[in-house]
RNA sequence: GCGGCCGUAGCUUAACGGUAAAGCACUCGGUUGUGGUCCGAGAGCAUGCGGGUUCAAGUCCCGUCGGUCGCCCCA
């Protein structure tokens, strides 16, 4: 007996309206993207891994046990990406695009990689759209990047979305604050959850994130308190430029990023969708953030920069949790034939509504009528036309309105004009 | 990596420990060449996989793989 096969863990096949989705979100993008001046890019599926391991963290999860690394058979150490802005800082700094009109502005769309256990929104081979600003940078940049995405989840249709902004401070001001944290946390200790106990070593800046250490919050020290001057002016006018084009933002002073790269201002989109209190916490569905510091983790000079990327499959959930209809294609015309003149006749018809741009359906394989006409109905198709054999022989074409069932003889030349004045009225 | 729940046809679900069913979908018919309704028929390598208990396992037990939810973390 064959053995069936599936699709390794974590992992989908993507096909029919799951598809139809995907490809609604990269129109959407796409465009958008090419509006805001970004080229696209795609670099290849893994890197040298410490092309991650350096600039994501050595310690994140990400990296210590996420990723797909594996030893080439020449020996390299690589790894599928687990994310998309390290490969693109390195494409960079590789092909010396500091010597292009700067900012170099890079948009993508494509799947990435991290070995964990799959969960609602969560996949080991996982989808993700972003931007990349490369080489000069500012609020402005980053307000604009967060504006684009606002424009896209709206859009899409996801309602409730919600912007959480932060400044984790640069590399310097955000020691201080590490620090101080880390000092106040061990002196509170006792209010800690077992959890975060537990993470204190590590990741002490979970703990202002965790919703059972609710007091701890009280008087812990601000990272707004910390940073520097000129982080806290960028993050200001980050702000008042958010302010200026309509985009609402909540202020969350304990907002931190997993990935070491960051610096600066940071922030999370998340969509409310249905409200229910106890539930865990909603699911983000994106984020970014500065990264000036990411340049010189991979051996080039300092370079400002800024990115975000969203989640593709959380934003499909978020679609559907807004109720959003995934309008299907419908073909407007659908050539049944009947008969092997027919037949040839029906592929010289088809083509010829190619060269019109009218997308045409058929079902050439199926021999029967009724057959044919079952699938144009069942697709959905507006005129449906007709050649059988003494139609093929007498060179006419059966126009039939799939709505009232009226059908009309025209010669197989008028064919493709007569269809187009139908379909208009028909829009009328 | 850890814990809870789940795994029957393409899909949604039945089956007291005793012959594995139904609906939807699919294909074909309901006389010569006409769909979305109706009626009929057909087809389908279905109990994820491997062990165990039992006269007998879809059903109970163990393992494993997958899914799902949560933890961790994150998109």
């Amino acid at each position: 007996m064959p053995k069936k096969f599936q699709s390794p863990g974590g992992m989908h096949d993507v096909f029919g309206r799951e598809y139809d989705y995907f490809e609604k979100i990269r129109e959407v993008v796409c465009r958008n993207a090419r509006i805001y001046g970004f080229e696209g890019i795609e670099t290849p599926i893994m890197e040298d891994k410490r092309v991650f391991a350096r600039t994501v963290g050595e310690q994140t999860d990400i990296v210590e046990k996420e990723m797909y690394a594996f030893k080439t058979k020449g020996g390299d150490d690589v790894a599928l990406r687990p994310e998309g802005t390290a490969p693109i800082m390195r494409a960079y700094i590789e092909h010396s695009l500091y010597t292009k009109p700067q900012p170099v502005k890079f948009f993508y769309f494509k799947p990435f990689f991290r070995y964990e256990r799959s969960q609602a929104g969560r996949y080991r081979q996982f989808w993700q759209f972003g931007f990349e600003v490369i080489g000069k940078g500012g609020p402005v940049v980053d307000a604009q990047i967060i504006k684009l995405i606002h424009n896209i989840f709206k859009e899409l249709g996801v309602k409730n979305v919600m912007v959480e902004i932060n400044n984790m401070g640069d590399e310097k001001c955000r020691e201080d604050f590490h620090a101080a944290l880390k000092k106040y946390l061990k002196k509170e200790s006792n209010l800690l959850c077992a959890d975060c106990k537990r993470r204190m070593k590590k990741n002490p800046l979970r703990a202002l994130d965790c919703k059972k250490c609710v007091k701890i919050k009280e008087n812990a020290p601000q990272i707004l308190d910390y940073i520097c001057k000129k982080c806290k002016e960028d993050f200001k006018r980050t702000l008042e430029f958010l302010e200026e084009v309509g985009v609402p933002y909540d202020l969350n002073p304990f907002l931190i990023r997993g990935l070491d790269y960051y610096t600066g201002t940071v922030y999370e989109f998340f969509a409310s969708g249905k409200e229910e209190e106890d539930e865990g916490a909603p699911l983000a569905l994106g984020g970014g953030g500065r990264y000036d510091g990411l340049s010189e983790v991979l051996g080039d000079e300092a370079r400002p920069a800024t990115g975000a990327a969203v989640g593709v499959e959380r934003t499909i959930l978020a679609m559907k949790e807004s109720g959003f209809k995934m309008e299907k294609e419908r073909p407007q015309v659908f050539i049944a034939q009947l008969g092997d003149l027919a037949k040839k006749k029906s592929l010289t018809l088809f083509e010829e509504f190619k060269n019109n741009n009218i997308p045409v359906s058929e079902s050439f394989a199926q021999d029967s009528l009724k057959s044919q006409m079952a699938r144009a109905g069942k697709l959905g198709a507006t005129i449906t036309i007709i050649i059988g054999k003494e139609e093929a022989a007498e060179d006419m074409v059966i126009l039939r309105d799939m709505d009232s069932g009226q059908q009309e003889k025209v010669q197989t030349s008028e064919t493709v004009k007569e269809v187009k004045k139908r379909l208009k009225e028909k829009k009328n």
